[in-house]
DNA sequence: TCGTATTTTCAGTATTTACTGAAACCAATG
DNA sequence: CATTGGTTTCAGTAAATACTGAAAATACGA
């Protein structure tokens, strides 16, 4: 009995630790992944003052980086009546959790890419070299591949989790 | 003539300092996306010394991160004969730039999380209340999922370029 | 309205990551 | 086997990023 919630506490402890660790090896920083390994395995939603006390972290560290997750959409804030306080419930659903990443991160690694890649492909339309025209080719061909990626993102995150599995199924037996 | 060979060193340098920009964005050093832009649109290989004087870097960072990207399968090696230097050129296809990155962030994203994954699931197997039960339930959720992606990275990176396009057309009209 | 609980911001500091420049190393050549 | 041209390493430093703690702002209840 108390032997079971030791043995998760570690457990747990045991994967908020590498999960942070992990996070950091993606770009992610540590709190970040930790409060949000918390969260996922918390059978509430938690108060700032409670992921404080487990992460031991300032406030002003669990603030922002609750903020932060509430941003990515992989956290919401839950209000409980008669309390004033926040609490942050994180979503549990692998699928959803999936589909926010890939999006946000479409956002913020592939859409900017794009802008980039167009500009230049625009910048040096018609330079009349051979170097210039190879430029060019290369930077459309650049384009090209990642709107098409970009399509792709869209398409998978607009599926339900089931069609996925499905069509992951049918494509590769 | 000169002002066509000066509009395409304008639209290049864009190019490098922009990759470099957004280099950092997902987490890759500055320099290393900048090397790495460089070499994609630079006609022939370059040796360690152009890259320093292009990007106006120190001999000991370029060639830390030339290396690196050799090391990640972007840039190879090639060597001139009759000169002792070392060349470096990278791949322009990308279908292969794609592939290779793919198959690099799943061995350094993918996998050491699917290993914490597993271990966590292990070590809470068993423990016997309902929080228990819960929390090992959601590692092997996050398991399962991990290990889907995994092994879809793994299909898509032994495709050949024509077949995921035909594959995303049939796919998505 | 005031006092109190809570959230937000941010200047200062700590930690991590990236870069420089020079010394050590290595391999080809005379 | 010494010299030269080139590569690699690494101690020291610079820059970027993350964190703390406390003050400021805000929201609520009496």
């Amino acid at each position: 009995m108390n032997a079971a919630s030791d043995r998760l506490k570690e457990a747990r402890d045991e994967f908020v630790a590498q999960w942070g660790a992990l996070g950091t090896q993606w770009g992610i920083n540590r709190t970040m992944a930790q409060i949000h390994a918390l969260l996922m395995t918390a059978p509430q939603a938690l108060s700032t003052d409670e992921v404080m006390e487990e992460l031991e972290v300032s406030r002003g560290n669990a603030h922002t980086n609750l903020k932060e997750l509430v941003a990515w959409g992989l956290v919401r804030i839950v209000v409980k009546k008669g309390d004033r306080r926040e609490y942050f419930e994180a979503e549990k659903d692998v699928w959803k959790i999936f589909i926010t990443v890939a999006r946000e991160r479409k956002r913020r690694e592939i859409d900017p890419a794009l802008g980039v890649l167009r500009k230049c492909a625009e910048d040096s339309e018609g330079i009349d070299t051979p170097e210039g025209r190879a430029f060019c080719e290369q930077m459309r061909q650049l384009e090209e591949f990642v709107e098409f990626a970009s399509k792709m993102a869209d398409k998978v995150a607009a599926m339900k989790h089931g069609f996925a599995l499905q069509m992951a199924a049918k494509l590769f037996g």
